[in-house]
DNA sequence: CTAAGCCTTACAGTTAACTCTAAGTCAAGC
DNA sequence: GCTTGACTTAGAGTTAACTGTAAGGCTTAG
């Protein structure tokens, strides 16, 4: 089975052999081999791992909570509750981004608009006395 | 008018004092009017300036390129055209933030669905076999 | 057989965005 | 009149997540 350094497993991940090796330093890589001469190699295996590591840090998980659920996995069905809890509140988490993010979005894109019609106009001023809400100096 | 205190306009915005004066120290508060005793006032102009640089914060944006566009704000019409582009951008950003997100989303409910079906087993072991794709050991 | 270019370790430095401290001012309540 | 508490300033400290450096060891192309 094909296995990689530590400078290809980055290039695959889009990271840098320094984040890969600070992840190993902070736990989050418990069980990766090593060759004769130290060397790390990754597994596909692990490269699926990193990948779930990468998904949890999306939602804003710090890695010392990655590590933990890492530390979860590693102590096998003990911890599947604790497990699934965590992928629950994940979810919810997620959700609530998605949400802030929409609004996000309406805001921005109600901008887009108000830069259109004083662009069209050549001045801000076209909003001045229209709509008091969209007076705003900024 | 009603004016605001930087703690009551803290409080409106669910930001600390030590963040608005961060803040007016960045520059992003550029036409802050302040008491005879030298106390900041905050319009509703100015919480309405902040509600969108917060907005802007949400999509990642730096302190540094939201105080370039209060800079634009503070120039009048001759930046009309970089403010739109800044949004127009903005909005991309947000829309691939999103994206991001849904894949995200998506990961993280298999995940869901991987542990439930391992609880009700009260095993890991159900996927081993089943789905090596699914066998990962996080 | 040796130099290039990986890799190793331990540890120091960087960055953004706060967050707090110290020293001092000021307005309001008792 | 004096204490309390919120405000001011300049500047130092914190935090997370890298990011880089220094000193040195393997491996392979020429």
């Amino acid at each position: 089975m094909k296995t990689y350094s530590i400078g290809e497993a980055a290039k695959v991940l889009n990271l840098t052999p320094y984040t890969l090796r600070y992840y190993d330093k902070e736990g989050l890589l418990p069980h990766i081999e090593r060759t004769s001469g130290g060397i790390r190699s990754f597994k596909e295996s692990d490269l699926e791992a990193l990948k779930i590591i990468e998904c949890l840090k999306m939602t804003g998980m710090p890695i010392k909570e990655i590590k933990t659920f890492i530390d979860w996995c590693s102590d096998g069905d003990n911890s599947l509750q604790q497990r699934y809890e965590m992928f629950q509140e994940r979810k919810a988490v997620v959700a609530a981004q998605m949400q802030e993010l929409l609004q996000t979005m309406s805001v921005i894109e109600h901008k887009c608009e108000y830069y259109q019609t004083a662009l069209d106009a050549g001045t801000e001023a076209i909003h001045k006395h229209n709509h008091a809400k969209a007076a705003s100096p900024v």
